[in-house]
Formats: structure tokens, sequence, C-alpha cells
DNA sequence: CGTCCAAGTAGGTCTAGACCAATCATGGTA
DNA sequence: TACCATGATTGGTCTAGACCTACTTGGACG
């Protein structure tokens, strides 16, 4: 069973019993642990979980490593270890992150990280339907909820199609209102893919994220209603805290 | 940048130069030399590159599990490292494992890991729309491409509705196919989730995969065209592996 | 020629301890 | 009162080495 599934943890418990590793009985209790601890908690710190189960730090560390890694703790140098927050659902469809977070009862923000003209490279071209080395905005942003960051978006739009798109932009207000009252844009469909990645140094900072934690790595292409493509995005999202939502309809 | 980004890795190296992490150089290095080897290509020794870069073992060990984690790299004990294999894509779509993969170019094999009958419990009645306590059928299937594990899946399906199921799919054929061809079971659509986790020994033996990889995690949700639940599903899939792909359209 | 066992080598687990970096509570000082 | 220095505490990085388990290889033996 998953890890994840802590009534289930560690099967063949009697078959393996005599040779489970120490960390993998650590996790153990510190998922019992969690079971009963509200989102935020501390935990014992590593020193102290080392001296209590006669273990060395190294073999602690371990077990919080994976549990980090899994989604369920939370550690901050020089303050500690904590109960992680459960995860938030991400809609997977057509509708701007505005639409999405307000449909959770959250409320949205963006901070716009960079915004520059880049000339169409390597894979650029096909995914925009421009020529190599033609003009592409390319807007970052951070996207939160409440407040707390929760995903970096990396945005490409062909600037020959939407000239003067830069300024609008920078004047504010939603990049696909403005895409649908100044060019008469109607995003028609997109084809996402999801996987799993780790942060690196940027996202883990931008995102108040630890390095090498599991991301879940979001990249869609939309096309308008005429089949033109429109914008490529690639988002990185905490996978501790996402979880991502499909409505699925028989193909007919 | 993401660390899969291999040419962006590690920003800010100009400020940060003077007190990076050992282990983080030693990852751009292998980064840099999975660039250049194929799929499946040795990787030096844990103990060869301590020597070769002059740090202990347990340091390159952080930078392999990190690499791992990511997937861009697969551990065997008592073989080696090698240069992990790119993602398979999984089509998000109301269709069955065996036309994925079909698809796909891959020839799909499944083996029954255990099938067995199990009271409704917790969240299995109102997932499935049946009473507390009444007959669930579990089916948990080792999913195959090519030979190769990809997949875990565990199905629930209500047996009141579907009575003698077990046989039916004891004496071998597709689920979907027998719930259409003996019950005229039709789906309708479906909800999906997919988040990350991490991989317990029992997956990891499964699949071939190592403890703590990080795994895609997808809970099905499947109703028939009268909107009344078929099946409940949770699978895990090599994250390594697997990317989802979902095309989705302009809720009218 | 084939089988089997023993090295050798790979990664897996673990120790005991060192020092670094971030945070926070505590005081003392301006 | 406001501010800053300091030390205690926490997690982060790293070492050098031990012993384990899993796999491969090659030679001895039948």
């Amino acid at each position: 069973m998953l890890e994840t599934s802590a009534a289930q943890e560690q099967p063949d418990t009697a078959a393996r019993a005599l040779r489970e590793p120490k960390y993998w009985g650590l996790k153990r209790h510190l998922l019992e642990l969690l079971r009963s601890l509200p989102p935020g908690s501390p935990i014992p710190t590593e020193r102290s979980l080392a001296a209590e189960f006669d273990v060395s730090r190294t073999t602690v560390r371990q077990a919080l490593a994976d549990l980090t890694v899994e989604g369920r703790l939370l550690r901050v140098q020089g303050k500690g270890t904590f109960a992680a927050e459960p995860k938030v659902a991400q809609r997977l469809q057509l509708s701007s992150y505005t639409e999405d977070m307000r449909a959770q009862g959250r409320e949205p923000s963006s901070r716009l990280l960079d915004m520059s003209e880049i000339p169409a490279e390597s894979e650029l071209p096909g995914l925009l339907g421009v020529r190599a080395g033609a003009k592409v905005l390319r807007l970052q942003r951070l996207r939160l909820a409440d407040g707390e960051p929760m995903a970096i978006e990396t945005t490409h739009l062909p600037l020959g199609r939407f000239r003067g798109l830069r300024k609008y932009v920078a004047a504010g207000g939603s990049l696909y209102q403005v895409l649908k009252e100044r060019y008469d844009v109607e995003m028609g469909h997109a084809e996402e893919t999801i996987e799993t990645a780790l942060a690196g140094p940027h996202e883990a900072e931008l995102l108040g994220a630890d390095v090498g934690m599991p991301m879940l790595l979001l990249s869609r292409h939309v096309y308008d209603t005429t089949e033109r493509p429109v914008e490529w995005v690639r988002s990185v999202y905490r996978g501790d805290r996402y979880k991502f939502v499909a409505e699925l309809n028989k193909p007919s």
C-alpha cells in the first residue's frame, strides 16, 4: 500500500518484521502521530526523536525526508517540523486561475514575476504556430490564494498575432479577458499533460517549499475556437498542496 | 527552474556559488552526463563518484536520491544506477487501460493480484451508492505494457448490482466488456483526481520501483449513463514513467 | 558441459559526531 | 520605547566508516 494509506502502511509486516529498516518503523510511528494532529502542529525535533527511538539523527532524517516528499510534513529550518496542510483541489478545465480559485472559496491573486519578449526557439514555433525567431511574449506569474503562494505559471503567447498585448497586460487585468475584449479571441479547447518533478531552489523559494519536494508539472496548450494556437503554459504546483480534478465524458 | 530543466539548473549560481552544497554541484554534473547518455546506460557507482569528487558516499547518495525521486535515474541494488527511461503518456479519458495502451503502440496485459468480497465501509458506501456493509467486489490488478509493470489498479464495484460478476471476471475478459455485455452498463462520465504520493515497499516491489519514488495517484469515480455509480478505482502509476494527458473543451 | 558455491561489487541501512544556517527568546543598550 | 547583540534551538550539510543485502562472475567440481 501507499505510504499515504497510514492504516495499511508497510505491508507484509509479519514476514518482514525481522529485517524491517528502522526508519520504516519510525515512519509508521510518525504517520500514526500525524493522524491525531491538526495541520500545522509541530512534531518532535530530529534530535529528540533520535534519542527517543535510540537511532542516529541520520536515520530520523531519512524517515522525515520521506514524509516530507510525501507531503505529510513541512520542515522549516530554525523553526521545526510540522504536520502539513491538506491538499487543495485544482480543477482541470478551460477556465482561468481566478475563476478556479474563487469557485473553491479562496481569494486569488497574482504577482507578475517577469514579462519579456523572447524569440521563438526549439519547440515554441511549433507550439504557437509561428516561424522560428518570431517574437513571443513570456509572462511568468506567481499565483496565490488567500495570500499563500500556490503555483508558478509561465505563459507564452505569439506577439505577431496579439500586437500591443504587452501594454494591456502591464495595465493589469485578466489575460483571458484582455484576449477576449481586445483581440476577440474565444478559447476553444486545450490539451494538458500532468507529470511529477522535483522543486529546484528557485521554485522552492517562490512557493515557500523545500528544495526536492515533489511538484505537479502541468503543461497546457490552448487553442481558440478557430483551432489556432493561443498560448502555451507551463505551471508548477506544490505537490503536497494540490490535486487536480478532471471531469470526463464518454467520447462520442 | 525545475531540476528537470538541466540547462537552467540551480539559478543564482553567482550569488550562491560560495555556499552551494556539494550535492548540488554533483547533481549538475550528473544531469549534464545524463544529457549525453541513452536511457538504460549505467552511470558511475556511488563509491567511484565519491572518490572522483572527493566527497563522502553519503553526499553522493543525497544527489542520487534526488535524481531518482525526480525520475532521472533508476537504481537497482546489486547491479548499479542507470539513466531512466522517458515517460509514457497516459490519456485521461473514459477508456479502458487496454485501449489506452494499444493506442500508444504498446502491448497491454494485466495480472490479477487479488479478488475479494469486502463489506462497504467508511467512504465506499457513498462512492458506490450502497448501504454500509453491503458487499463490494475488490479487484487489484497489476497493469503491464510490453511485459513491464506500469501501474497497480484497485477497483471497487457494488456486488448487489452486479450479481455473479466475480465468476465472469474470474473467467477472464475485459471488465468493461463484461459490464456492458452481461449487465448492459454503458459508462457515462467520470471524475478523476490526480495527486502525488510516495511508493511504499509493496508498490515498489510490484512496479519494480524503489521505495520512496514519487508516484502519480489517480482516483476515478465512474458513473453510467443513468448517473448511477459503477465503480471506484484507485491507481498508482510510476511517476518517473508516466504523464497524464487530458483533452479539455470549453464548458458550454 | 553443466551446476553450484564463493568472491567481488553494487546499492541499502546505520552510526556518532562535526559544523553551518535560520529562527527566536532574552536582555541590555541607545 | 525601540533596537540590536547573543545564545539556544532547529533543521541542513557532511564525514568516514561499518555492516547488510542483492546481483554477477568465475572457478571448482561432478
